[in-house]
DNA sequence: ACCTGAACACCGTTCAAGT
DNA sequence: ACCTGAACACCGTTCAAGT
């Protein structure tokens, strides 16, 4: 199986990796053109602008995402396999934190290809926590707010983590996890 | 009372106007310096960099909140308190989205100062949540863990609305606020 | 102590031109 | 269709100098 990547494929690689290593300033067109062997501005015959650009990146993230997300909770009972796809949103955001930023950032470009990929992520978490819903591990109700509350509580534990807003006293101890299973846990009960 | 603002204080001011307006790329050194009328370095001279004096911007803005959360609560009972609180927070993410992603956005420089104000923040809020708990509108249980669970619900909720990542397709109806009633309706009878 | 003007290095973007 | 080199406007930051 031979590799043909072809020059889009290459620049969205090396911005991947320019933006993990320094953030989204360290993705320079110049320093993308270098790394990809083109020209500084070679980029904009392929994405409108940097930004378009980035939101490819973010994009094919997502893609790689769903099929991790797959992967995890094929052939596991859906309690389990929500509880490890919620941990695998927290671990990815706080191993990933600048692809994290990124892909939950604001847009001002309506990129078709990001809006089709959050919407293919979104759904495939929601298909998730209906299985969970109907095995009893969750609470009835309407699965996409359902889906909403628990997305909710492990994006917003892992962005305030990050930042450093989350009890750094130690005296909570409150890892992002840990928030998650305490979510599940009280949802599991009621 | 005659208002004797400091060069300082009206750099911060200015930037802030430039924040809300465009974000941090809005806010050019030089367009600080021209609107507060100093010269375009004249910053330097108050702070080390531009990431320094963004990190004042946000600092003051957390202790505004502070204020406004304090005002808020007063004389209510807890659990009301509480939730004001918290739809307050995401009001207030929804209302002015670029401060909001300052705040809880990652910082290089570790500011003394926006560390006390974001410390202060907290403590505010865990107290907040073990009145809540004292009057039993809240389970027991660790109070900075408690507080952890409802702020990144919160926070969550707010960032990801924000990014467009919430359920836009309406059939959940998910507001932000919605899940952090959610999330109390379902503590309070836990 | 606080401020200014010139200068430097860097970056996103555009354009005319090449194959 | 895809790429290049020069050029433009803009920005953060530094520096020597002024009061």
């Amino acid at each position: 199986m031979v590799a043909t990547t072809s020059t889009r494929e290459r620049l969205v690689e090396v911005a991947t990796g320019l933006l993990e290593e320094g953030g989204p300033s360290a993705v320079t067109l110049r320093e993308v053109g270098h790394r990809a062997g083109v020209s500084h501005n070679a980029p904009y015959k392929h994405f409108a602008d940097k930004e378009d650009l980035l939101a490819a990146v973010a994009a094919a993230q997502l893609r790689a995402n769903r099929a991790t997300v797959q992967h995890l909770s094929d052939g596991r009972p859906p309690g389990e396999a929500l509880r490890l796809v919620l941990h695998a949103y927290v671990s990815r955001a706080m191993e990933h934190p600048e692809m994290f930023r990124l892909i939950y950032g604001r847009w001002r470009t309506d990129s078709a290809e990001l809006g089709q990929a959050a919407h293919e992520a979104r759904s495939l978490l929601v298909s998730l926590v209906q299985a969970a819903q109907d095995s009893g591990d969750l609470p009835p109700g309407d699965p996409d707010r359902m889906t909403a509350l628990l997305q909710a509580l492990a994006h917003g534990a892992a962005d305030l983590a990050l930042s450093g807003h989350l009890a750094k006293d130690g005296k909570g101890h409150a890892e992002p996890g840990d928030l998650v299973d305490d979510l599940l846990a009280r949802l599991a009960t009621t």
